[in-house]
DNA sequence: CAAGTCTTTTGCCCATTATCAAAAAATGCA
DNA sequence: TGCATTTTTTGATAATGGGCAAAAGACTTG
């Protein structure tokens, strides 16, 4: 972990903000002192489950994964996939400020530039800008949940796989295919088939 | 559509707020001018595709549900039921006063207490035991997706049949058991073979 | 480069669900 | 009550995914 923010990195997550919450760069100047880059190597840690997830990441670099430890079957289900230009936490801890559910990892060496809890709750007390800002992350947090939901309900195993092909094109050079099948809910195996199916058209 | 409410009808929704939002009588009693009964026959709409959810509604009796027409097999797919002392309201469309992307209707005749958008966020305004209130009501909503998600992710259309049968045991008795498979994401004859499978245990 | 490890694919068989059609049961209504 | 409609169940077959084990392929790393 280093504090050196490299100017380019830095005007990338001030773009993808500005543009996310509609504020000017002078809004977004606000958070300057707050952002410290991180560093990740394969399997280190975003978050622990049952730790409180204190910070709020925007990923430059690298592919982070936030997954349960399924009771019955005792391996890993993926919940959530993070990969450039997005945010990673885990949303229900960070805002509430409670113990995690999830255990959140880098899939691969990774960089972000994080925020922390409490930093950004003065922005939100300081701006209104950041304020929206807040207000759209919690929205946008829904809007995946319920993407996710209905991706379930709506389609098969093959038409989400494709979905997240589309999605995040990135992540397949990067992290093992057993990491998107767990994402989609189905078996290794299967994933292996779909992509025989596929393949063949 | 009536607007006398019944006393007893109005503590069951002040017991209700005042238990979820800890909050004392007084401070629901602000809200008191506000709520209005309504009365839905089977069929009718709560809320219609492409138009905002402008009320948040608290379920005296019956039960709603908001679904979805996929456009491949142009059948309705539920995406939310609600029922007894739950509230009914589209979550996304309702706090963003946006055009609503399901149909949300009565499942059998229902009554409700609703409020208005306007008067809701009146109340955020005025009291903080109430914008308390507003941000539970999104975090519920918020948490009711990921564990839809997740009963997609970790079980079966059994379990989660099993599931449903424990959070409401209430519909099983007024509703079309087409409209509960729907909801569990299966087709109407594995529901039948499901529940047939559970009896035999 | 080669051995060892990790990842992905394949083969096999089984269980479950989808699909379509028809029968049976339940419900509503005259 | 009895007919018509709606809802649920059943039957038969096909498609899909699960589970297990083994093989094949990729990738480390000494």
């Amino acid at each position: 972990m280093s504090n050196a923010v490299p100017t380019t990195d830095f005007e990338r997550l001030a773009l993808a903000i500005t543009a996310f919450a509609n504020m000017t760069s002078e809004e977004f100047t606000l958070s300057a002192p707050y952002w410290v880059q991180r560093s990740y190597r394969k399997g280190d840690f975003y978050n622990e489950h049952r730790s409180v997830c204190k910070h709020l990441g925007f990923v430059l670099n690298g592919a982070f994964r936030s997954y349960i430890i399924d009771e019955k079957t005792a391996d890993e289900k993926n919940v959530f996939l993070y990969s450039g230009n997005q945010f990673v936490v885990s949303f229900k801890s960070f805002i509430r400020q409670i113990p995690c559910d999830y255990h959140t990892q880098a899939m691969t060496d990774a960089t972000i530039l994080s925020i922390g809890f409490f930093d950004l709750m003065s922005l939100y007390q300081k701006s209104h800008a950041w304020e929206r800002f807040g207000r759209l992350l919690a929205q946008e947090a829904f809007n995946v949940a319920m993407e996710r939901t209905e991706s379930f309900l709506f389609k098969s195993p093959e038409e989400r796989y494709l979905d997240l092909v589309n999605q995040h094109p990135d992540i397949f050079n990067t992290v093992p295919l057993y990491h998107i099948s767990s994402y989609l809910g189905i078996q290794g195996p299967s994933l292996s088939r779909i992509r025989k199916r596929i393949s063949g058209k």
